[in-house]
DNA sequence: CATTTGATGTTCT
DNA sequence: GAACATCAAATGC
């Protein structure tokens, strides 16, 4: 079969933590204005369970301006702005109300390596090109101007390229800078390639 | 190599 | 004011 868009059903999948293992080894597109198409392999992802997840910004049902997007149905960016520079996506999850969502948090370049090195300024292609949540963003032009776009749409996309990962190629570690979680930061949900160079964090 | 620091918007106290 | 799902450049070994 070839290339395949993941349909909305697959972001509405109830397991967040679930998911997120699901994702790695898929493929995050984007296409924007006239330029080709950037796409890299997701290489590593964080769980964050809305509501009950001390690390979540929807941690107790909180709803601002920012974190309304979570609460909608699975299936759309949720991107926002950290640290006052760097944009960060999401994938939101589950059912409408959830506030689910997983946090891609590195991929590994596969097509338009041309224009990521163009929009981040580098000469090489390197782990420092995409390995980082911050890091991809910038390279897929991903920004909070796409904050609540549906992911089958031609702007920002997911395939599933028929890569199958077995138990033993996926690791599963504590999240990345939620120590303020409390408790919440010992759970084991961020998944990564375990044999992949492209990781935020060795 | 490791550690420190500056950048900086949104949200919450 | 302080904290924050971060990064890059500068500084110290």
């Amino acid at each position: 079969m070839a290339d395949q868009k993941l349909p909305l059903s697959f972001y509405r999948e109830t397991d967040v933590v679930a998911l997120s293992r699901r994702l790695v080894g898929k493929v995050l597109c984007t296409q924007t204005g006239d330029r080709p198409v950037t796409s890299g392999l997701i290489t590593e992802t964080e769980a964050y369970s809305g509501c009950n997840d001390r690390a979540s910004h929807a941690y107790g049902g909180r709803r601002t301006q920012r974190t309304k997007t979570m609460y909608e149905a699975g299936g759309i960016a949720y991107v926002y702005l950290c640290y006052g520079i760097h944009h960060l996506f999401n994938v939101v999850t589950n059912i409408q109300n959830k506030a689910d969502a997983v946090l891609i948090r590195a991929i590994q370049p596969l097509e338009g390596k041309d224009v990521m090195l163009q929009r981040r300024n580098r000469q090489k292609v390197a782990p420092s090109l995409t390995a980082g949540p911050g890091r991809l963003s910038q390279a897929l032009n991903i920004s909070t101007g796409i904050d609540g776009v549906n992911l089958t749409g031609d702007t920002i996309w997911i395939e599933d390229r028929g890569l199958i990962l077995s138990d033993h190629e996926i690791e599963s570690t504590t999240r990345i800078g939620v120590d303020y979680a409390g408790s919440d930061a010992q759970l084991p949900w961020r998944y990564y390639l375990r044999e992949s160079r492209w990781i935020s964090e060795k």
